[in-house]
DNA sequence: CATTGTTTGCAACTTAGTTGCATAATATGA
DNA sequence: TCATATTATGCAACTAAGTTGCAAACAATG
């Protein structure tokens, strides 16, 4: 981990006004060496170092909580967690990209340049968020 | 119940090759007289007789297999599974539309007419399945 | 209606997620 | 730098979710 990613961290939590703890600068390391999605065991056992599960479920939801990462939607029991990107605040989010789960690595990555289209609802609804998962087999794995 | 729902229930599980058993029907009932998706806590207290956790979890996981109901991603621990259109069989899913979560009254119903727009991927990504959840308010709850 | 293969329910287990509370760490400002 | 207030963490104990093996019950078939 360099320096600058170090410092990056430093300044994300300042901003969000969270106190700069061990736990939370390992896990937005690990957010930031990886690049897929993460789930949530993948925390617990973390390079030698072991956290609470509690810590890290507590962790996960006040970034959630901050706009500091996203949660992508399963169908099985492991929500995905990504950082979001600079843009998206606490009060606002901005993750209008679509998601791409493979189904040979069970990777999940954010397709960051692939936009979400324009869903035309039926009359009478409001519309909040839109969360597309496309799966299918990635690049890598062809 | 109607008989003809019951003829309904009887037939789409001969059609899939299912031997024709009460767990089965009632779980089917249940769909049909529902009009959005259900979780799995909805099927173990039903209307007086309870099911076997076990025998859920088997029942709805044949279901998918023959394509008789699909899930419907979420973020947090209550996957829902709703009825197919009768186009969908075991190896051919149809369930190209989108599906809508209510913040307010929790419910999550498939708008059949609302068609998944075109997604243009990476090169190199091969697209299998897409599901498209949005959240907002729906039309009672407005 | 007897036989065969499938489905169910139970027990026992693993994994996931929550809550309360005491201790430890961080931020702040004197 | 240090004392204090505030916040985060870890532990214990719990509830909920999901899985597996196996014996008994049931449905399909001729
Ligand atoms: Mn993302
Ligand atoms: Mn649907
Ligand atoms: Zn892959
Ligand atoms: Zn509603």
């Amino acid at each position: 981990m360099s320096n600058k990613n170090k410092a990056n961290i430093t300044e994300l939590l300042r901003a969000s006004k969270l106190s700069i703890t061990d736990t939370r600068v390992k896990i937005l390391e690990l957010f930031m060496n990886s690049n897929g999605a993460l789930e949530h065991s993948s925390f617990e056992k973390l390079a030698g170092q072991t956290f609470d599960r509690v810590t890290v479920y507590r962790t996960l939801q006040t970034f959630l909580d901050k706009g500091i990462i996203h949660s992508i939607p399963t169908t099985d029991t492991s929500i995905r967690y990504a950082l979001c990107k600079s843009e998206c605040t606490e009060h606002n989010h901005h993750d209008h990209h679509v998601h791409f789960k493979c189904e040979e690595c069970g990777n999940t990555i954010c397709l960051d340049d692939t936009d979400v289209p324009e869903i035309h609802l039926p009359k009478g609804y409001a519309m909040h968020n839109i969360d597309v998962v496309v799966s299918g087999v990635c690049k890598q794995c062809k």
